[in-house]
DNA sequence: CGTTTTATTCAGCACGGTTGAATATTGCCC
DNA sequence: GGGCAATATTCAACCGTGCTGAATAAAACG
């Protein structure tokens, strides 16, 4: 696309993560949709074709770029050890800390596409609730672990994902009592 | 696009209603994203043309069609009348009861439609919300109404919005019964 | 050194939403 | 009732998008 000549460049210059890198911006400025590949490319200054060849498509690069960040592996593993009475305030605090940081506060509705959603509802299925139900252990684990996604999914789609006010406005500590009673319950 | 001749067609037909028919199948079928104009069109047996000229934009045929199912107004009214201690599993089943109605089992789509999100949003915050706090009571009568939309907006979003496998399969009755304990504890 | 593998640009395809022009029908007004 | 604007429709084309195959140049390896 600009000048550069053709093949492989000089040097080792690592340029999946630079294109990973602005993906990352770019996805969480405007959303997939909002994104265009083209855009990703002309921001890391490579051309459009690079990114199906180290991504395979635009969902390899959204998924290798993101999934780090919004489902990042083990982000809420050390909520699940300890004693079984503080899980429910360790889970609701691991999920505060860890979206009050990543969407400030501008950028949370870029989050609603449907490609996102997939992405998320993989992580909450097969991530989360498995180990929930793993933690938790006996005949209706595999329920319980149910109703606890249920109600954090809850906490997430209300306070981030379609932010309803009186929800987006409480403080962490505010969630906690909020939405403890409901969650212990779940569990 | 086939060959139908040009111009306007003899007597009055409600195309529009009939487009808005077919885009309402095809978009609970496949989604948003995976429903072409021009499928819908097809679908029809009208030209792509008319969907822009009838509804303005994808956008607009799929709000057209699909919000007036979603956000009938004092759907929830009679789970707010009786007593209390039923109210939990009232509303579960006010939910339930609308929801599965309007999206036929398998094919729950992703509302991901901006408008739609705010639609929901502000019935969630302003009807339900408002709504369940004073039929509460009480001083703290907005938290416990917060916690309780927030397990209320889980409910909706794990099951139909962005379905998490495991909750979308559970019948009516599990629903209450993994549901009911987290939303009994919210009130 | 020669050969294979890898990283890159370039040109272009296929598809999807939208638009402008052409055209036929209805509905209104005098 | 006849003329004329408004309306509903098809057709053809545009532009942006994700993706792919061919060409090419550097690296890796023997």
């Amino acid at each position: 696309m600009l000048n550069k000549t053709r093949g492989r460049p000089r040097g080792n210059p690592d340029t999946k993560a630079a294109i990973a890198e602005a993906a990352r911006v770019l996805f969480l400025r405007h959303g997939y949709k909002g994104t265009t590949v083209r855009a990703v490319a002309a921001a890391a200054g490579v051309d459009q074709a690079l990114i199906s060849y180290h991504f395979g498509s635009k969902q390899g690069l959204f998924g290798e770029s993101l999934n780090l960040l919004c489902a990042r592996p083990g982000a809420l593993d050390h909520a699940l050890v300890g004693d079984r009475a503080g899980l429910a305030d360790r889970l609701i605090t691991a999920v505060t800390t860890l979206w009050d940081a990543t969407a400030p506060t501008e950028n949370r509705m870029a989050l609603q596409d449907d490609d996102t959603m997939r992405a998320f509802r993989d992580y909450l299925e097969s991530e989360l609730l498995v180990r929930l139900a793993e933690f938790l252990g006996g005949p209706d684990a595999t329920a319980r672990a149910t109703a606890a996604v249920g109600v954090i999914g809850g906490l997430i789609f209300t306070r981030y994902l379609n932010p309803l006010r009186p929800i987006a406005a409480l403080t962490p500590a505010e969630v906690r009592r909020v939405f403890g009673p409901a969650l212990r319950a779940a569990l």
